[in-house]
DNA sequence: ATCGTAAAGGTCAGAAAAAGTCAAAGATAC
DNA sequence: GTATCTTTGACTTTTTCTGACCTTTACGAT
């Protein structure tokens, strides 16, 4: 077994005895495994991304910090499908209906699904460019659908 | 959790015993959590500004002193007042910050503000170039912030 | 009134403490 | 063999902390 997965594993406990949410620091966790801070990034993007249901937020500066969620199983039996279903691009229209389709299946009250769709609306994402912009958008929609839901 | 999060808790918290005004000595509350006089200001201009809802005055001279007080207007007018004074770039400990502001203020229910924290996140805007991030992130926040009011 | 001094608070730049990025080198699997 | 997944490290960015030096104000002494 390699070491990333020796971490992702190590990371896994400690959630399950830390009912879900963990908050550890990138250099000590770097230590305790022998490698690079880096590494760590690796893990977090390959084993903890939203598609595989985890939330990870940091902080640099002095005091900083790398916190990962798990997110509730009922939602994520819920929400998964939809959010592995959308893929690594999402154009507005769809985005428009899986929307109206969450909140015709009762999974998102409308007006979630109002802010959703203003967050991922064509005057949003403007700025971004074209090629980009549906990739962009599938991002904020899953995104949203992890945390806010 | 650093001296600047212990030194803000500790602000929130008598503001709150206080109903929004209070007024305080630098030297005093550096004493208090001994370290220098100049961290207090570090505080005061990262988890005290205006963008984030408080007005600090203060005065030099013996007899002098340190007043911080927090502002409340109207939901619409906060919304818009934001909006407005978000400009057309955003970084994300900003947009955290004001999201935090907004609901402690009532003007956001907290549902929203992880809405719209998570639809500006780090995360969320991964594939936007650097240069265009904090724009794209102050469209999407502007655009929410339109459809919530 | 004026001046001097002590008692505040303000500024700014640099050091320190984190975490992030990216590309290249090394493994592994097929 | 080659494509994909891991590992590493040099470099960057963000946030916090510290200290040296500056400005403003109050209060007495003259």
């Amino acid at each position: 077994m390699g070491i990333t997965d020796m971490i992702a594993s190590f990371i896994l406990d400690s959630l399950d005895e830390a009912d879900g949410v963990l908050e550890l620091q990138r250099s000590d966790l770097a230590q305790r495994f022998n490698c690079v801070p880096s590494q760590i990034n690796y893990v977090m993007s390959t084993r903890f991304s939203p598609e595989r249901g985890y939330i990870v937020e940091s902080r640099r500066g002095g005091g900083g910090y790398i916190r990962i969620s798990r997110v509730q199983v009922d939602r994520e039996t819920l929400l998964m499908h939809v959010i592995n279903a959308i893929g690594s691009a999402l154009d507005e229209t769809s985005a428009r209906a899986i929307a109206q389709n969450l909140v015709n299946s009762g999974a998102l009250d409308s007006n979630t699904a109002r802010l959703l769709t203003a967050a991922t609306s064509h005057r949003a994402l403007i700025k971004v460019s074209p090629a980009l912009r549906d990739t962009v958008r599938a991002d904020i929609f899953k995104q949203v659908l992890l945390y806010a839901v």
